[in-house]
DNA sequence: GACTCAAAATAAGCTCAACTAATTATGGCA
DNA sequence: TGCCATAATTAGTTGAGCTTATTTTGAGTC
């Protein structure tokens, strides 16, 4: 029917050098800004790119101008794959470089906060370490700290306001990602004549929601909440729709979602973090630790694929 | 507390070609041999597993004598990592060369047959075609053919004897794997005064049941289902445990089981072939056939990754 | 032991894929 | 029109990884 055995399977001539650069370009980069993160010269990436769509045999970058206009989309259906096969090398590599993760934790994750690849990252450590036993507990993040002590959670992570204290000592924390959270409305929406500000906001207890009414009552304006939702899906919509305005971080903004800041009367709202907490002191709890903050969950881009050490 | 930002995340010195190498060896291959594999000389393949075990900093093989002896703990934590990285690669390659999949397709398998990763290859599918949708059921595979009518499946994977004929001649069918059917028992079992056979097997139904009862009937042998499971692990636990002879295909005998054959008296058993079959006549079914027929799940080793096609 | 055979490691030199550096092309902008 | 930022191209260089040839290792055999 259609030949099975002596297959292209796997083109041998791409490598990963490839695939990096055209994670990287397609993030945004430049050519010479990725070639700086790939320590070679603007040439090199160009090249590199080059041969890659020549083997591939379709193009990846959308370059009409001067400079990349986005991704074709091939680009588009090549780049999670690409990202993938980096994450997992790059995982396997660090993972080979501890000793091996083994007995039971206990892990607890927001359910709440958009966290790229978390699920990911804890099902590869897992597949990396077959000895080790993950049982992961989600819940909203304002209820994970209280879960520590019921559940008895060895590691968390949650999201919360910057300088956030953890309540007891003994907690190892790190902060794993930070960002600004802003004041978000639809394009559209229009703020000029309002005596209460219709907020599309996360339930009690979530950091956000606080963090809004606090900056709000300190600025002397009063709110109510026009939209009540756990789900980001949910919260973004409404926004959008112009249901009113959002809290929201800056990796959770939509696409036609506008910062409203200082002109439109809005305080300034804090920076948010998302820390790992280790409560207990097991050595597995240490290395799942690392393994998380190595992982490339962490991070909005792939721009440290670049930072390898070189011989 | 550890370092994050500039951390080693993937180091670079590692080639998809190191990973071949590797993988083809834990396979059992020596280093001549994965050098023909790999269309390179023994010398290069031993300095290509050297440098990728200076790079991980540690032994992957075992090679105590003149030749490898199996792998090193390291090894063996590192391979499965390693096959993945390289399917996904391999996977992702072969997606691009043919037109993005879309639609939506039912597909059925078998839920008894130790299909090494009949199911990572579908949800990889999924991954890479994402205006795809499939939906996958499971049934013992002589269900499976009734169901094509009644479901609506667009394609099936279920195993049957060689020289199996579809009952619709409109459907498309092709082997996947295809291997021999063994009699087989606890290597302490004493069979020698037997009047009736006590067998370890499948329920009514399965294929393998059919043929070796047909078989020892042909034979004037008398039999009984010592112990019946559908499920794989049961059926080699009861015949490690001696409860009687299995009926089991070469890849899923257990390391303490042995082969009965003509001088116990047994007859021999039919080959076993892993089919798919194209119940709809959809572009997308064709296509998804194709993704999976070159897809690694059907192979039992990797030693196709050598067959790139080099330009 | 000494011979043989098979398989892996090592040595030494070569080659070309991928790099750098320099230059050219492109398009947006004042 | 010139300027600037960015990408493509060209041409020349280099070293990682290859090949071939040789040595080492260990198992089997008499």
């Amino acid at each position: 029917m259609f030949d099975t055995q002596p297959s292209p399977l796997g083109d041998r001539r791409v490598t990963l050098e490839h695939l990096r650069a055209f994670v990287l370009l397609a993030e945004g980069m430049g050519f010479q800004q990725a070639g700086l993160q790939l320590y070679r010269s603007q040439s090199a990436v160009t090249q590199s790119l080059k041969r890659l769509e020549e083997i591939l045999d379709c193009k990846l970058l959308e370059r009409r101008q001067g400079h990349i206009m986005g991704l074709t989309e091939d680009g588009e259906r090549f780049l999670p794959a690409a990202k993938e096969i980096l994450i997992r090398t790059s995982e396997a590599l660090s993972a080979m470089k501890q000793p091996e993760i083994s007995g039971r934790l206990l892990v607890g994750v927001p359910d709440d906060f958009k966290v790229a690849d978390l699920h990911g990252a804890i099902s590869r450590c897992a597949e990396l370490n077959r000895k080790l036993r993950l049982e992961v507990i989600s819940a909203l993040s304002s209820q994970l700290l209280y879960q520590i002590e019921n559940s008895g959670l060895d590691l968390i992570i949650l999201k919360c306001l910057e300088n956030f204290v953890p309540s007891d000592n003994r907690w190892k924390m790190h902060s794993l990602r930070r960002e600004p959270l802003y004041w978000v409305a639809a394009q559209q929406y229009g703020f000029d004549s309002m005596t209460e500000v219709p907020l599309v906001i996360f339930p009690d207890g979530c950091c956000y929601r606080n963090a809004a009414l606090t900056a709000l009552d300190k600025a002397g304006k009063n709110a109510y909440g026009a939209y009540v939702s756990a789900s980001y899906e949910n919260i973004r919509a409404a926004v959008s729709a112009g249901l009113g305005i959002g809290v929201l971080p800056a990796s959770a903004l939509a696409e036609d979602h506008i910062i409203l800041g200082d002109e439109e009367g809005f305080p300034e709202l804090p920076m948010v973090e998302l820390v790992m907490i280790q409560a207990t002191h097991k050595y597995a709890t240490k290395q799942l630790a690392e393994f998380l903050s190595r992982s490339a969950f962490t991070r909005h881009t792939m721009a440290s694929i670049g930072r390898g050490e070189i011989a």
